[in-house]
DNA sequence: CGGGTGGAGTGAATCGTTTTAATTTGGAAG
DNA sequence: CTTCCAAATTAAAACGATTCACTCCACCCG
């Protein structure tokens, strides 16, 4: 176990071991000769600075931890690209935990950050963390909240507003002719389903004419959905809607393969469907999902560089940035169309 | 900034910083009556342990880094959440790093975790890394490779047999009765591309009166996918294969799209499809996609296992542990059938 | 009654870097 | 020929938990 220290390297080089902490540090306060020399005893040498001890000395991190609610959904590992890509650009790294929307796994996580004494706190909350939050800031760790209002307005947050997307969602479902539309989303208790469902009615009731069905799902995943479209199919044919909009881009998933394949409905032509996030799957899927895009990625990279200007200067006041959403009308709401639409060719595809 | 530290809790207890530290660490060794003390004293102040302090003295780190081909790949998340719940279990945590296939960022990545001396590094690598790993385990941070078998098996890895998964997809698509079958995958320096490709080879060559074409394509993603399968739309009909092995399931993905919305073409009835990985979307899609199923979480699993097993005894020696594929055949190869199969109902969709 | 035993607790040394104030040096200015 | 200044460098003091070699002390046993 070979332990190369920065002594071992200022030994090798003629110099003190202050004079190799600036040339790893700060290069410019240390004249070219030295730097080089002292360059060369590390190469000699295969120094790797410890960070441990950098950290200890120097009080903060180059880490900043990241918790979101489900690896599982691409929409959140697409934010957290987004995190990493501009952290390594500033030379941080992400620690990424998933709190699975379990309480109990959150706070394990931050509690961990705490510990680790990380730069700062990106969260995509689920329970009620500002108690946390204010105990982080306290210590001088930073937390930015991603994908959703921050309660108070005491911390920055960086999200998208859900309300205008149901409602850009639901307008669209009318604008194609359909009245008899189904929300299929839940737990209500997620705010981010409940501000599209607030959306969606909203855009209902100031049309006149349509009718809005709240048809409740315990979870935002594939399965889910899937169950949600076996209820469907079991209707009478005229007790069905004729469009449905789904919570997020897995539900909608779950409802096209039960609808289409058990289910013998057309997509758009009984039922037009459209979902949420715009997942790199939606575009993909056999019938084009419709969908709602968000920034994901952009999210993500907001989110660091509020964070590091907050850890920088911790007077700064907190913001709220919105982003607004955007409509996808594809194939699972308005068929096949000849290739000329606006957005035609800009999907991205998986990346 | 409140900074609370083992002395002042010390103080507050009325111990020495050795007790509150053994109260922390070896809560056996001290007197019920002290530990209660301690405890106390540590809520009053709101004491968090400092983990650079801790790390430094005592030589390890608690994390265990993990670097990945790519975040947008489900099946790598799959994996990730599978190390994820394995470390936990044994209190430590993951700092996942996503690499793009791209080498310098593989590389960044193992610096940053040499100078955060992690506890361990689990890699599914994509250039030759081994003289890093070398490098890593004389500092005593062993390693172990995921999805991959190691070069020259001095390192510990975790991965499935591809090409007896490459020979399972062939013999299923032999087995309906396909002759004409077109492997799309590529590059071929992957090596889990190359071993699926040898695989079909070798079971279509003993089969005899079948043949095989391969179709390349420039990365495993759901756009090369789609590019593929326009190609195959251009060609005249009977010049198109009747199967199609699909070296994962995001090019599987894109296959689908083109082929049957731009391509009117029938999956099953003109082309058989099948995948690799059996991520949750496969199941999902419109038309299920038959795959390969990897044991993704139970890889991951298996490998933190193995790595903290090598970090408390460095001198055990390394193991290769080689899970076997499995077959999911669904309707892209075997079209809709009365719900009775052996694997009905056990599909784990999204979770 | 004395020596031995072991559980509980102590406190100073330690990990490897950064940082600070202090010191040297080479010139430029007076 | 001083004097003074900035740049380059140094030596030593942190940072905060863990560890290790000890000290106590109570108790048991012959």
């Amino acid at each position: 176990m070979s332990s190369v220290s920065v002594r071992d390297v200022a030994a090798l080089a003629g110099v003190s071991t202050g004079t190799v902490s600036n040339v790893l540090n700060r290069p410019d306060k240390v004249s070219p000769a030295t730097v080089e020399r002292v360059h060369d005893a590390i190469e000699k040498l295969g120094f790797v600075r410890n960070d441990a001890a950098r950290q200890l000395r120097s009080g903060s991190s180059r880490a900043i931890g990241l918790v979101i609610l489900d690896v599982g959904n691409p929409f959140f590992t697409d934010l957290a690209r987004g995190t990493e890509d501009s952290a390594a650009e500033m030379g941080f790294s992400i620690i990424l935990g998933n709190s699975d929307e379990k309480a109990e796994r959150e706070s394990a996580y931050l509690d961990l950050f705490e510990e680790q004494r990380v730069h700062g706190v990106l969260i995509s909350p689920f329970g009620d963390i500002v108690p946390r939050l204010r105990r982080l800031r306290s210590r001088g760790i930073p937390a930015v909240v991603v994908d959703r209002t921050s309660w108070d307005n005491s911390f920055s947050s960086v999200s998208v507003d859900d309300v205008a997307g149901g409602e850009m969602a639901a307008n669209h479902l009318l604008d194609i002719g359909r009245t008899r539309i189904a929300f299929v989303g839940g737990p209500l208790e997620i705010r981010q389903v409940a501000d599209r469902l607030n959306g969606a009615r909203r855009a209902i009731e100031s049309h006149g004419g349509a009718t809005l069905e709240v048809i409740p799902v315990a979870a935002l995943s594939v399965a889910e959905g899937r169950e949600a479209g076996l209820r469907l199919i079991a209707r009478d044919k005229h007790q069905r809607p004729d469009a449905i909009f789904a919570a997020n881009d897995l539900i909608a998933t779950g409802l096209l393969q039960t609808l289409v394949m058990e289910g013998a409905v057309s997509i758009p032509d009984d039922i037009a469907l459209i979902g949420y996030d715009d997942i790199a799957f939606a575009s993909a899927a056999v019938v084009p999902l419709s969908s709602i895009r968000q920034p994901s990625a952009l999210i993500g990279e907001t989110a660091v560089k509020i964070l590091l200007e907050e850890a920088s200067d911790p007077d700064v006041l907190p913001r709220q940035v919105v982003y607004q959403p955007e409509l996808r009308a594809r194939a699972s709401t308005i068929g096949s169309q000849p290739v000329s639409a606006a957005h035609a060719g800009d999907d991205e595809l998986c990346r």
